[in-house]
DNA sequence: GGGATTACAGACCGACTGTCGGTCTAGAAA
DNA sequence: TTTCTAGACCGACAGTCGGTCTGTAATCCC
């Protein structure tokens, strides 16, 4: 169970880095199966064997998506003492991943109308959501029974400047306007 | 040209409050324009006639819902002399009218999706956010270069509690999170 | 070696969106 | 009154797409 096995996930990566692109270049609902295989290479058949369709396909997408994203910020918040400097350095660095166009569109906009709201926030729970809501507790500025919908809502202040730096916007300005905003909720 | 017009205005109308229904109960991919024609009684070429097409229809819908809310809250802020009351009053009032699940599943998950990003942006801007940032410019308690982007996190982190609230989060507790979180904020 | 398992192939199906030529009728024009 | 026009409405049809199903070849395990 060697030579199958490899080629298998072979092909599932090669799948994925094309769908994964796709994705981000057209959106979910423009982009086709139909497309996937013809930059594959792959037959429907094939396809369908490894994901069990058009969404689990996007999940799959996402999956990896998020969990890249993860290790980079965690990478980024390494050796960082200090909770609070350590949200701001990881907000800071979620603020510029998510000028990447493959997370911006995957992750931010088509995510949570294809998975479906429920399953989209379980998955951030996982990622990006689970750490920023550690950190918040760890710096202990907000109150205990703030600290869950507080993360939940800084999360969202965070991603909404980091689209607007995606959509163009000027990054400098945005970042300094995203510490002012994490210093002013921080402080108690 | 009178009952012709009057004719037009209701088909239009009907099938505005049906697709309304039926985007909210299913979401955008789901609802097929052959449901809304077998609930509406119409004919595919009466449909097409009167909106160019699936996304112009949710367009229609979106705008016509954006609208009502519109209306609520003014209606929620009038009288409200002071700006930071008024905002908080705002804020509140949207808390409560994202709770139905017309607004949730229409104006916060299919509409960036299905519009993309920046055609949603622009109609937010003609709406909530547009009173948002006027509220936020009025109180004077953010920095003049940070108000814009401020005022869009700040709609994003209000937005997030609403739909907390809406997947079944506890009402009281969302709402006095947002009034800690916006005290915050709107403290220099 | 031989059955079982897995990767892959591609014809096929049903559902859906959008188009197009055409009908009908209200109301303006003659 | 008769004619003409514009807009409301109709429904057959084409094209696309997601997903299914049956079949084949290669590999694994006994």
């Amino acid at each position: 169970m060697n030579l199958k096995a490899e080629r298998g996930a072979a092909t599932r990566d090669k799948v994925l880095a094309i769908a994964t692109r796709l994705f981000a270049e057209r959106g979910y609902d423009d982009t086709s199966i139909e497309t996937v295989l013809q930059e594959s290479g792959l037959s429907r058949g094939a396809l369908y064997h490894h994901y069990a369709g058009k969404d689990a396909l996007f999940e799959a997408v996402l999956e990896a998506t998020e969990s890249a994203v993860g290790v980079k910020i965690a990478k980024a918040v390494r050796g960082i003492d200090d909770p609070a400097a350590a949200l701001r350095a990881g907000a800071l660095a979620w603020v510029r991943l998510a000028g990447d166009p493959v997370i911006r569109r995957i992750v931010l906009i088509d995510a949570p109308a294809v998975l479906g709201w429920e399953s989209w926030r379980a998955m951030e729970e996982r990622y990006s959501f689970g750490m920023l809501k550690a950190a918040l507790q760890a710096t202990g500025a907000v109150p205990d029974e703030f600290v869950d919908l507080h993360a939940h809502m800084l999360l969202a202040a965070i991603n909404e400047s980091a689209l607007l730096v995606a959509r163009g916007g000027d990054t400098a300005t945005a970042e300094s306007a995203v510490e002012e905003f994490l210093r002013r909720v921080l402080r108690p």
